[in-house]
RNA sequence: CGCGGAGUGGAGCAGUCCGGUAGCUCGUCGGGCUCAUAACCCGAAGGUCGUAGGUUCAAAUCCUGCCUCCGCAACCA
């Protein structure tokens, strides 16, 4: 029974380069939000892909002695390259775009033509200062010194024949769209900045064809112009579905996106550029764009330039794939920024998988093969000592939905090891090896190891949008089958059998020596 | 006066919209427990919330000025 479509998406990452964990952050975010609304019932569509067009990486290319395709697919096909991080990652994306695709091209080709005809694209010339060694436009503020900031020579002013879209005939009506939908970008302080920045100034009709190199989508009609960014890019939300191509035929069924994940920095021409080519289409507009943060290193911007990246292969390797999951998507707060550090990353681990969680499990699996073989008795104690164990338990699912549906993962996190503590403060209460002496006592003792068991399933079902492995061990570790591992049944206390029968397995997430970590990352950089 | 964000106990953050005992995590110190991954539970110390003024019975929270840091400024998630 599906509760209808759900479309989400990432940004296309630019291929000019391995990505680094700031990309990894991003999508891990989109995984979880698809894991969580396939498991609410919905039919989700989850796009990711590549952007591979562009002078970079024709530069790159060729400094490599390659062709920009030989150089694109060994980032992206190679070993070690995207396809395999996000296997590792344990990305679940129902479809992978590449700008490259032949029907992305096709399909690319004809909006563009379509727009020329309609006269919402029109020729003109692109004007500005010119650095002809690097063969690049800059605007004047971009400059240093009044120079190239490339290379620092001299600029001059240019011409170059170019194609324009009108998005100064959109301006107003993005204006309506932020006001009348005030939740169509998120969170609201974008807003504002797109609306003062751009807006507010006036919206300049966008140069989006470029004859200054080649490696991009030729315009079918006008030879020596390749398609600039913006419409083969944007683009890649609607193609993937099949829009005005044979490859797929889901527009009717998945379109407006429900949502687009996308960095700080590219908020603009999701919010302004991508709604204005929407409108000239005549297409629906995604109901939502919702811009994240940034992860940052040493205080600053993760930059390839300045080397000043992180590895996610590395530490997915030390410490597991749902650990690194598991901290992206707790430790920031999903709309601002964030300082990612390795101390904080292990401390993350140890205090909340390891000790938590993972102990959690451990010792209350333990409990019940020392005290029941293994095996809970049907005669169980209940005790009013219980109730607000039970009733934060059957209360989480509530709480984490709620906090999904804001796109607050730390919040949703945080609502589940709230939980976690207090099953281990009840083992504390409760004091079960005491019960454990008293023959009498034994029924009151295996409603005690039912109370955690159940409280421990329910955690683990709502964990599974963000670390889906780890969930799974937990459920063969406690007893639990695939009937009760659904969300709804996690929505009230008391699904799982009482005479359940646990299973000892390894440590979940062993205990990280901090020290010792923080010299072997050292060492490897 | 380009635009935006941030400045809260040792560290990282929440609280600021809708003023009214300053909260969380980590760390530190003390205690408890022994089922468990030297984990777990309880308690304590530590902040006059960047700064100078203003409004108010009352301001981290509203208003004004200033300082510092970060980002953006037409393709780095």
């Amino acid at each position: 029974m599906s509760k209808g479509t759900y479309y989400i998406t990432t940004p296309i990452y630019y291929p000019s380069d391995k990505l680094h964990i700031g990309h990894t952050y991003c999508t891990v975010a989109t995984d979880a939000m698809a894991r969580y609304k396939r498991m609410r019932g919905f039919d989700v569509m989850f796009l990711t892909g590549t952007d591979e067009h562009g002078q970079k990486i024709e530069e790159k290319a060729a400094a490599k002695g390659v062709t920009p395709k030989q150089f694109v697919d060994e980032i992206i096909e190679g070993k070690g390259g995207i396809l395999d991080l996000w296997k590792l990652m344990n990305i679940s994306n129902d479809r992978f775009i590449r700008t490259t695709d032949d029907y992305h091209e096709q399909s690319v080709q004809k909006i563009f033509k379509k727009l020329y005809e309609q006269d919402d694209i029109y020729k003109g010339s692109y004007k500005g200062l010119y650095c002809t060694p690097c063969e690049s436009f800059w605007t004047e503020s971009q400059l240093v010194d009044g120079k190239c900031p490339d290379c620092g020579r001299e600029v001059k002013y240019a011409e170059e024949e170019a194609y324009f879209f009108r998005l100064s005939k959109y301006e107003k009506r993005i204006l309506e769209l932020y006001e009348n939908q005030p939740d169509f970008l998120e969170p609201a302080s974008r807003k504002n900045e797109m609306i003062n920045n751009f807006l507010k100034p006036g919206l300049e009709d966008l140069c989006v064809s470029r004859t200054t190199f080649t490696w991009g989508v030729p315009v079918d009609f006008d030879p020596g112009h390749v398609v600039y960014v913006w419409v083969d890019a944007l683009s890649n939300y609607l193609t993937a579905l099949g829009y005005m191509n044979d490859k797929y035929d889901d527009v009717g069924k998945y379109w407006p996106a429900d949502v687009h994940f996308v960095g700080k920095e590219i908020v603009r021409f999701h919010a302004i550029i991508w709604p204005s080519m929407l409108m000239a289409l005549d297409m629906p507009l995604p109901k939502k764009i919702y811009g994240h943060g940034w992860l940052l290193l040493n205080g600053g911007k993760m930059s390839k330039s300045t080397g000043n990246v992180v590895d996610p292969v590395i530490l997915a390797d030390r410490y597991g794939v749902d650990a690194l999951r598991y901290f992206l998507l707790r430790e920031f707060p999903f709309g601002s920024d964030g300082s990612f550090s390795n101390e904080l990353l292990i401390t993350r681990i140890n205090t909340d998988l390891a000790n938590d969680l993972g102990n959690l499990v451990s010792r209350t699996v333990a409990m019940v093969i020392k005290y029941f073989g293994g095996t809970l008795p049907g005669e169980q104690t209940e005790d009013g000592a219980d109730d607000e164990l039970l009733s934060s338990a059957g209360a989480l699912s509530g709480a984490v939905e709620k906090q999904m549906e804001k796109y607050a993962f730390q919040n949703a996190l945080t609502e589940i090891f709230k939980v976690t503590s207090r099953a281990n403060k009840y083992i504390d209460e409760t004091a079960p090896w005491v019960l454990a002496k008293d023959e009498a006592a034994k029924s009151r003792l295996a409603r005690v190891m039912y109370n955690l068991l159940e409280t421990i399933r329910i955690c683990a079902v709502l964990l599974k949008p963000f670390v889906p492995e780890t969930s799974e061990k937990i459920f063969a570790q406690i007893g639990v089958e695939a009937d009760i591992t659904t969300w709804e049944s996690a929505e009230a206390f008391g699904r799982l059998p009482g005479t359940v029968t646990v299973t000892k397995g390894g440590v979940i997430f062993p205990r990280i020596d901090l020290d010792k970590e923080l010299a072997a990352l050292a060492a490897q950089e």
